[in-house]
Formats: structure tokens, sequence, C-alpha cells
DNA sequence: CGGCTTTGACCAGCGC
DNA sequence: GCGCTGGTCAAAGCCG
């Protein structure tokens, strides 16, 4: 309820690479985490197929959700569920301007906050259903 | 060679 | 009570 439980909207992130040229494999904007996809299932619910993504990290329990749609590639949905409990990793390039590193202490609580507030994107589109 | 990814099948919970 | 959905796990294959 509250916690644990952010949405975000990505204006484009889903990309379809052509390995060898047969078969696509889903290109997620990286958020600076190390995620292993361990099921994708398509939701007749909402008509959109769903990803489901874990944190690699080994005390990391975080999980998260990709939810894009069935004929609109463009909108992807990611939704994060669980708190990282480690530092990030060093895929850090976003970073830009973030020199404070650290060091703090509520470095995650600070984010997961932001986000929070974030419910604009939420609000952006939730109405693409379109079968 | 190792690591990561993908797909199918199974299970559980809930609704009516 | 039964059916259905969503979610997770396992195994296999392929790439670098």
């Amino acid at each position: 309820m509250s916690e644990a439980s952010q949405s975000r909207q990505v204006s484009m992130g889903i990309e379809e690479e052509d390995m060898d040229g047969r078969g696509f494999r889903l290109v997620l904007p990286e958020d600076g985490y190390e995620w292993r996809k361990y099921g994708q299932k398509f939701i007749k619910n909402i008509g959109k197929f769903r990803s489901y993504f874990k944190c690699q990290r080994s005390n990391c329990s975080a999980k998260k959700r990709a939810e894009w749609s069935a004929s609109k590639p463009g909108t992807l949905r990611v939704v994060y569920e669980g708190v990282h409990t480690h530092d990030l990793p060093a895929t850090e390039s976003a970073s830009s301007g973030q020199s404070g590193t650290s060091s703090s202490t509520a470095n995650q609580y600070d984010l997961l906050t932001q986000v929070f507030g974030d419910r604009s994107s939420t609000t952006t589109s939730l109405h693409d259903d379109h079968p």
C-alpha cells in the first residue's frame, strides 16, 4: 500500500532488437540496477504484456514489473516492488550531477519518496486499451 | 565454459 | 464446488 509500490510510465523505453534477424529481445531503460527476467505473460484483464524482473543482488529482494501495451510498444509502464537494500551498482551513468554519492543514508528512501510524488505519470495514460 | 535468457507448466487464491 | 487468472519455478538453448 504505501510502501514498495511505485509506478512509473516511460515514454520510450521499449525497443525490439533484431537478434540474428529472428526474435526480439526486450530492452528496458537502465535504472542503474541489475534485473533478471523470470517470466513473461499476457494479461487479458488489461490486454497488455507483463514481464517480471527480480534484482540480481544477493541481499536485494527488490522486484520490478514491466507492462506494455500489446499494440503500442512505445508505452512501457515500469512498476517497482520492494526496496533495494544494497548500494547502487556501478552502472551509474545517469548520475549526471549526482555527486553526492551517497553517503547518505536514506538514499533509497529519498528516491522512493520522489517517485511516490510522481503520480503524474501514472495519470498520464491509463486508457490505452485497444483491442 | 559460464552466464543469462526464454518458454512451458504448475500452483495458489479468489469469485460466482 | 468449480473455473479462471496471475505469479513463480524449472529446464533448455544460445551467446560472448
